[in-house]
DNA sequence: CCAGGTTATTGCGTAAAACGCTATATTTGA
DNA sequence: TCAAATATAGCGTTTTACGCAATAACCTGG
């Protein structure tokens, strides 16, 4: 059962003339009276009663007719839906980032591509960035705000968006205060001097893997005092004296606690903290994920994995 | 765009796997891939984001999975309705009568049509048997009930329903009454009896037909004293006492004012009235129509044209 | 009554479309 | 690195659709 029989028995309905009908769909009357004929057959009914000279519409016809102009009809309104979508990008994308994320660099990019795609709706889920890329993976959210990993996975594509440094962080003191355990050349480190302080770092991430390789190579085994899902809480737990924690700057400038801690100047540096937009790579086939790895593009170089 | 297309999007949207949808729709494969691509060429629209591994279905896809899904239910439906009506025959009989066959032998016959088939809407329209044929012939009626035309047009059928003698009628009088122009010996009429005797008799049709040849058989010009249209008619008027009348018998045998007219015996007689049912011949490949000749068929004995 | 015109359908040969099988490219997991 | 799984493209064969020509039936006009 074909569009093309359904519009042939409409224009019968309308000509009740085989000749007539036929000329309007641009075939020849046998043609027309073959494709009358399938329909018939198909439905097991007469759909109009004729001779050579007359033809009328039966009541299965009409029943017919009215289901016929109907599905035709939604036919064309679904074509036109999807042309307009076709026009006008529309969906949802889910973006997986930490809470400074959302709130810094993120929420400019994220206003230009509303401006410019409305019908795109997009959904964030916050949270701690360690998480990211697995969240990606599993396809639990369609791309992430992640660190640029040191190894990443073959099926991710990422794109950098901004670059921060990663800190020393520690409570900012009056004079006065009693807080022995910072050290007092930070720009030396020595085994002394940091054995004692009480860390405060992510339970895992990036972040963390940098900061073991510090004291590794500075043959350092830190103590640690509390291990925190995401950067922010550690801002938190420094600015209240309980230790010394590492951050990416951003996290500190984008902080409400900013005033409570200071940055130690230590030395040597930790490596700088590569932020960006990760995606899996076959959901690039996608408009909706496309526009906004483009939208990056446009913001940033490129750096294809 | 074709049915098939639709459910094999369907399975698709169901199972999200071209193996597996491919075996539920008892095709290949690449018949399957074929079948999307064609459908999404048609629609100009990704219905499925696919690779080697993976199928999820767009935006536009569930967009089409909801009209598919509605189109297809449609059709079912429509394909039980189409099967209930050939089980059951449904539609409408419009027939033609005069008052006195409505509601004589006419009755019975469509009671027990009407019991056979419920679904069967009849339009009886009364009118004088005069009009009957012109109104088939013309279409604004499906059947007639119709006096047996001494020539039927070939395109209409004829088929017997009752046979009823036509008669003179006189006003019945009580003795002493003064009603010198009813004839005193009607079985042997004269033209000195008949010249004189006011006539009433249908504007047209067979009665009239038979009266004039009866008259003209008998070398007598009737006094014209009224043409009327209807038989009911003519017997209110020769009840009134306004002259005598010719109407076949078992309109006065229905009517109310019989006890008011009498019937003449009189000779010779006037042909018996062959009355009937008459439909277009090309209305009879109709079910509904072909089931009312079929009714008439099992009460009398068949008369084709 | 007959001939001509009109109309829907059927049969036939040709063209177009559909199909399954096989090969291919790609991805993933062990 | 290799094997397995998967969607797609190419090819030859089969099936379906199509227009042309012929046919049967009906109606009208001479």
């Amino acid at each position: 059962m074909d569009f093309r029989q359904l519009k042939h028995f409409l224009t019968l309905t309308e000509a009740l003339h085989f000749g007539r009908a036929s000329e309007l769909c641009h075939v020849s009357p046998s043609t027309l009276s073959r494709s009358i004929r399938q329909l018939e057959e198909a439905l097991d009914a007469p759909l109009f009663e004729r001779d050579n000279r007359h033809v009328a519409l039966t009541r299965q016809g009409l029943i017919l007719q009215r289901y016929a102009r109907e599905t035709l009809e939604q036919w064309e309104a679904l074509r036109h839906t999807l042309a307009a979508e076709a026009t006008q990008l529309t969906g949802e994308i889910s973006i997986y980032c930490s809470v400074t994320a959302s709130y810094s660099f993120l929420y400019e990019l994220l206003s230009a591509f509303r401006s410019r795609h409305p019908g795109i709706e997009l959904k964030l889920h916050t949270g701690d960035p360690a998480d990211s890329m697995a969240r990606v993976l599993a396809g639990d959210d369609d791309m992430a705000i992640t660190p640029r990993p040191r190894v990443p996975p073959p099926s991710l594509a990422f794109k950098s968006l901004t670059r921060s440094p990663l800190v020393f962080i520690a409570p900012f003191t009056k004079p006065g205060a009693a807080m022995n355990w910072v050290p007092d050349t930070p720009e030396s480190p020595t085994p002394a001097q940091w054995k004692g302080v009480p860390m405060i770092l992510s339970e895992a991430g990036l972040s963390r893997d940098y900061a073991d390789t510090w004291f590794k190579a500075l043959g350092i085994t830190p103590r640690i005092y509390a291990q925190v899902a995401g950067h922010e809480a550690i801002v938190s737990m420094v600015g209240l004296g309980f230790g010394i924690g590492v951050v990416p700057k951003i996290v500190l400038d984008n902080s409400p606690l900013a005033e409570r801690v200071r940055i130690l100047a230590v030395k040597p540096e930790l490596p700088h903290y590569d932020v960006g937009l990760c995606v899996l790579n076959r959901r690039l086939k996608s408009p909706l994920t496309q526009a906004l790895w483009d939208e990056v593009s446009e913001r940033t170089s490129t750096t294809s994995p």
